[in-house]
DNA sequence: TCAATAGTTCGAGTGTATTCGAACTATTGA
DNA sequence: TCAATAGTTCGAATACACTCGAACTATTGA
């Protein structure tokens, strides 16, 4: 695990984005790193085996929607959110609101 | 076959259509019912059996995202565009652009 | 009533995803 | 150098998805 595969941001496909939102603990994810900027792969709120979340995180990241930085032992990933909104523009913000309706009525 | 069950507008979720967005077929007629407004069944330009898009159609159904009218011997299918466009503001323009931008740098 | 038409359901085969423990790799700090 | 830490990979079990032929249902029109 010395190269971490990131596709390019022109390479980043609407369906392969789609696929992996459309798991909820992906979805979790993103919309945990919304909040947060970046996290450390266990800075999240989320009681898994470390093994099914890196599982969930290479999904994230080859299809684009989340970018790995290597730091000592530490990985810290954020949201390719500058990525995301040039190649899909509206995209995170749907997905923003979204989570905000379903959490309670804002005005 | 009586009734056909689809979600009401609010219960439409995120997750669930980008789940059925996630995979060719479904994205491909979810395209063709942009240009198209109204298709039946055989209406699509899709070359495969009955049965094979009779279960695309009912997923992309039960996500919300498509209508299914029956006329007849018939089932007219439409995409709710005011139903998601009212519960998900802007992700069909994100959609469009991106199948746009797929086939054709447009200026 | 009966054939034709349009589409659904069933079932089986095949493939792909998810989950998680165990073993592994890489880096840091003492 | 060595233990501790952080995360990945492997492998197996289980579950879910896709495909498509065959049989079925429902409606129309003669």
């Amino acid at each position: 695990m010395r190269t971490l595969y990131h596709p390019e941001t022109e390479q980043i496909e609407l369906q392969h984005v789609f696929y992996a939102l459309s798991e909820p603990i992906r979805f979790t994810i993103v919309l945990q790193l919304m909040d947060a900027s970046e996290l450390s792969c266990g800075g999240f709120e989320l009681a898994l085996p470390k093994s099914t979340l890196s599982h969930h995180f290479k999904v994230l990241r080859e299809s684009g929607v989340i970018r790995t930085r290597l730091e000592g032992t530490q990985r810290f990933i954020s949201l390719r959110t500058m990525d995301l909104e040039s190649r899909f523009p509206g995209l995170l913000k749907v997905i923003r609101e979204s989570a905000a309706g379903n959490v309670a009525h804002e005005a």
